[in-house]
Parts: structure tokens; sequence; C-alpha cells
DNA sequence: TTATTTAATGAAAGCGCTGTCAAATTCGAT
DNA sequence: ATCGAATTTGACAGCGCTTTCATTAAATAA
């Protein structure tokens, strides 16, 4: 059996009540005392049982952190950012993924983490009426990442994903001098899609250049698909001097390995840029012109929003906008005056 | 507050022992009473409080891996796996990672998470004297993932690289009819790339090929480093018609990026080959040749162990040892009669 | 000196649950 | 009817901790 409280009170010659506070309230106990208690800790190599403690304290001191999936560079930085600053602030992080057919149930549970977490920051790729619903009868304070439920109370921090799009399109447009830009998204129901098209539509009209139907395609995210989708493609865009916009990178990247693969240059013959800045963009040759998507400062941040809302669960909900960023690297084929 | 034990029994009209019972043997319970009970609780949508549970039961149904860092596709899978698992079989789980720098202290609160844990699957990308010390005072049952701490009491799931990497240079001898294999390693410290290095040795001495001083280079397991070093050698390798075998799929990629940055095509002038089967693999041009490691395998098996040691402690120790296994796809230019 | 604060400590009441033990009830078998 | 054995239930003692409240000792004021 592990030592316990009790354990120490004897050795120190004191009673459970002062341990339990040079545990908590150093101050409040007579110095000769706290340093016989200290020892006595040090010496048993005492650790207060967490169960014990939470049962009176209400407090686990442990966040969750849930993800529509825990596979690639993205997710993997956000989650990367989140255990840092939680160890930082001295709470542990619990991480879960729901499938996205998910019925609710595996939310539900996942959020609540077996009702043993103080707080949640949960990540959606599409949000329904069923993750709404399942959202709000959720109790514990939760953030939510890169989303709003309108109505329900909660932090959120969401990635300025149109600026960042917006700034990539006119960049093509102004420095690229593209006059026709081919969109390949993920998913059209998925939100980060979603934004970034809008922004690339406004982004063209403000131009005054149409987008033809054929000019946005929606696949998955993937790699393979991009590919493929490039062998069939690369020829006719690259002959009509056009730019793609990719939603992220791994499927620019498969892009531009088919325009290679048919003998395509890039960025000569035709320009490629990719979205969220993973290390994959840093993996393309030529590199990857790209947005940057602070996933880890996403993460940390998320921590943070639970972190006070649980010191404080007064204070006024609070949306934190977090920029994103145009990274002109090589794949853009942008005139650039210095001469990179 | 939350609603309690002490409500449903209420409502339902029992003893508090008799909610306790169904929810935890339900059967030696009146079928009557039973239904009343579980009527109240879900009326009452009574969850039972963990730590009160934990307190009792000295059982939390969490596991914790800690790894060496949360980055990339292969880590990224292990806790996919991990993850998976771990919720099948009713467990949640806590993850961290210890820096590569830790003085001990990070690793043995990572271990214990707080004391909250079960068990604990460890990975330890270089297992030195400290890091011995630490893992062998924790008291509760653990796992080393690739690894083996000799004398100390654990269970361990190992891959065995030693026959994938040794396959791989056979595969280059055999039918790539390499004479010179250069290999380009991760740190020289780093129990991966040992087991790697050994087996291209041992493979190549037994094909009767030496090994020169300079065909043996260790970088950091990235791809730039891994870029760098092919833009300056990559001739060199070509005109000697040697085979590259990286210990990891992401070095390989930058390696085939150099190659192809300098006109030098592969696999028809240089062969390149990985190691892992992330998806990186399956994102160059042409298709990485690699040895597959089940790193979702890896992490659902750890947690396996770990359960069936909480299961029964007296258990004799195991080691699991994963097969890598030989991936032939086109980087490796071997002669494919099937004309693939 | 005596009355009154203040500081330091201990005793004990839970927190919500599980598990032991005894009491109450039912059921056959005499 | 009568008794022993199941079967089903409730009372209650903890698990290890925090916290309230009371107690004691020391310090200050009168």
């Amino acid at each position: 059996m592990a030592v316990s409280i009790e354990d120490v009170a004897k050795k120190a010659n004191v009673s459970i009540s002062t341990v339990s506070r040079v545990l908590n309230r150093r101050n409040i106990v007579n110095a000769d005392t706290r340093k016989r208690v200290e020892t006595a800790i040090r010496d048993l190599g005492y650790r207060p049982n967490v169960f014990a403690r939470g049962l009176m304290l209400r407090k686990s001191n442990i966040l969750g952190l849930v993800l529509p999936d825990l596979h690639g560079e993205f997710y993997s930085e956000v989650i990367r950012g989140a255990n840092f600053r939680a160890h930082e602030l001295g709470y542990q992080l619990m991480i879960s993924s729901v499938p996205t057919d998910d019925d609710g149930s595996a939310l539900l549970s996942a959020v609540l983490g077996h009702g043993l977490v103080d707080g949640v920051a949960v990540m959606v790729s599409q949000v329904d009426a069923r993750t709404r619903e399942t959202l709000a009868n959720v109790k514990i304070p939760f953030v939510v990442l890169d989303g709003n439920l309108d109505g329900i109370k909660h932090d959120s921090v969401v990635i300025d994903q149109r600026q960042g799009a917006g700034a990539m399109v006119q960049h093509l447009i102004d420095r690229c001098e593209a006059k026709r830009v081919v969109f390949v998204g993920g998913l059209a129901t998925n939100i980060d899609t979603m934004e970034r098209l809008a922004a690339y539509r406004e982004t063209m009209h403000a131009a005054n250049l149409t987008v033809a139907a054929a000019d946005v395609v929606h696949l998955d995210y993937r790699y393979e698909p991009a590919y493929q989708l490039g062998l069939e493609r690369v020829g006719e865009w690259a002959a009509s001097d056009a730019c793609v916009f990719a939603a992220n990178d791994e499927m620019a990247a498969g892009i531009i390995d088919a325009a290679i693969e048919q003998g395509i240059a890039v960025p000569q013959q035709l320009r490629v840029v990719g979205f969220d800045d993973t290390r994959i963009a840093q993996m393309t040759r030529p590199r990857l012109t790209t947005v940057h998507v602070p996933m880890s400062s996403m993460g940390a941040s998320a921590v943070e929003l639970l972190c006070s809302r649980l010191d404080d669960e007064k204070r006024p909900t609070t949306k934190l906008t977090l920029q994103s960023e145009l990274v002109v690297r090589v794949s853009c084929g942008a005139v650039d005056r210095f001469g990179t």
C-alpha cells in the first residue's frame, strides 16, 4: 500500500490536518513544523492520492482534448502545443478522437472523459445539429477549436483563415499575375474548406476574375487523390497558365508531384500553393508557398483559455482569433525583387 | 452539484448499496429492483463519481503513454493505435512527451501521471543509466516500447528491425544488384538507428560487400539535413551506382528530392530506400521502397499488454516482437518480373 | 496581574463510492 | 406448521484527503 497522509503525520509527529495544510497553504503553519513535515514527506516519498484529493476538491487537473482524428502533421502539432502548455500550467492532457460518423455518443463520452476532466477543448470538423445538441448538454467548461456554436456558452479559438486565404489569392493575382486560379478543397462540408473557398471566391470576384465551375474541385485533403487529379488536369492547367490553390499542403504536394511526373515544371509552367504550413510544405521541391496556420498555438491557446475559465467561471466568454499568415516560398513562382 | 448515488437510491426507493450493486454486479439484484434503479439512473442522468470510485477501487482506468516526442507521422500513428485499443478496452489514454535532455524528473512525473494512471507505456529513444534508474523505481505496471531494461520487471513490445533492415539490404543486393549501399541514419546513439545499422553491416558483410567509412553517415531523421547531404553527395553516389538506405522515410524523401534537383533520375540513376513506411513513403515520386513498421500495432499491443498485466499482476513478463516488413515500391528500381 | 486577541494545532465531519456483514424475506423440504 | 437455506436488501465502516470548528498556547492590551 502506498504511503498516506497519515504516515507522514505520524512520522512528523503532527496531525493529518497539519500535513494537509503544508501541502496546500504552507504559509499558515509554523516554520519549524513545516520543515519537519516536509522532511517526512520527502523521506517517505509521499504523493497525495489524486482520488481522495479530487473527491474533496472536485478538481482533477486533467484537461480533455478531443480531435476529429489523431492522424498526420496537423493534429500532431495541435496536440504538441496543447500538451506543452498544459504541463506548464500544471495540468495533464487526455486526448481522444471521435470518428466522423459518430452519432454523438462517442463525442459525449470523449468530452466527458468518464467525468474526470475539469474542462475540455473540442475540435469538430463539421458542426451539425447532433454535435450542437451533444455539446449543449455538456456542463463542464469547454472551448471549441476552430468553430463556433451560437447560443451555447463557450470560449473558442479560431483561425482567421479568410484573411490568410484571401492574402494568398491576392498574392497569386498581384505577384504571380494569375488570371485563373483553380481551387482544390477538402470535402465540401468541411468548415475549413468552406472558409477558404469563400475567401477565394471573394478575392477573385474583387479582382474581376471569374471562377469557372470546373475550377473548384473537392477532394478529401489526402495526397493520393490530389496526385490522381493532377495527372488528369495538370496539362490543361499549365496550358492556360493557371495557379492551383490547394486547401492543404498534402494535396498541393500531390499536385506538384503529378505535374513533375508529366514533365511540367513547377513553378515555371504551373504555380501551386498549399495551406497549413505543415512540415510537408518544407518537404516538397520546389518548397511550398502556403499559409501558415499556428497549429501548436491553437492547442496552447485552447488550454490557456480553458485554464483561465477554470479559475474564473464567471468571466465573459472570449473568442480568440489567431492570424494565419502567408508564407511565400518557391512553388508560386512569385516575382521576387530580392532574387531568392 | 452533480447527482450522486444517494439521489438515485432515494428516487428508486432502495439503499445506496443496491444502487452500487446494479452498477457493478447487476446480476445479484432482483430484476424488478434493478429495473427501477436503472430507470432512476437514466432519468437523473447519473454518472458515478470517478474519484470516489477510484478511491475505493484503486483503479482509474487511465493508461499513460510516454513518448520521446509528439511530432510527426510516426508518433502520431503510435498514439492512434494505442488510443483506439485503449478505448476498446474501456480505458482512457493520457499522453506525455519527455524532452530528450530530461534529467529523469520529467520522465518520472510523466510516467506517474500525478499518480493516477493504472499503468504506463514508455518509449525511450535512448536508454541511459538515468532512465534505467528512474524506471526501476516505478511501482505501477509499465511496458517498454521498442526497448528493454534488463533486470527490471516489465513487459515490452519491440519491433524486429534487424530482420526488416536485413531484408531490405538483401533486397538491394539481390534484386537491385547493389554493390555499394550507403547508410544514412539518425543520431548514432539512437536505438533504432543502431539496430538498423547493425543489420546493414551484417548483411553487407555476409554478401562480401565492404562498407567504407564514408558510406555510413549520421543525421537526425529530418528531411532538410538529408536534402542538404543529398545535394553534396548524390552525384558521387550515382556515379558509383550506389543505393542509399535511409533510416527513415523522411530522410529518404530529402535525398530523392536532392537527386531530382541535380537532374539525377530515381531510381534509374540512383536507388533510394527508406524505413518506417509512414505516409511520407506514399508521398514521394517515385514512391518509396521502405520497411513497414507496424506503428499503430505497436501502440495497440502496448495497451493490450498493459491491460492484461493489470488483470493479472502475476503473469510472467512477456516480450512481444512485431515483425517489420519489406515493402517494395518504385524507388529501389528493383527488377520486377510483373512489370509494374 | 488579568482579560483579550492572535497564532498554531488537532479532532472530526464529510466527499461519493464499494464491500462486508447482518437482517429480512422467500422458498422448499420436512 | 416448522426449519434451514437461499436470495435479496440495508446499515455502516472505511478509502485518503480537505476543511470547519474547537482547543490550546503565546502574545498583547488593559
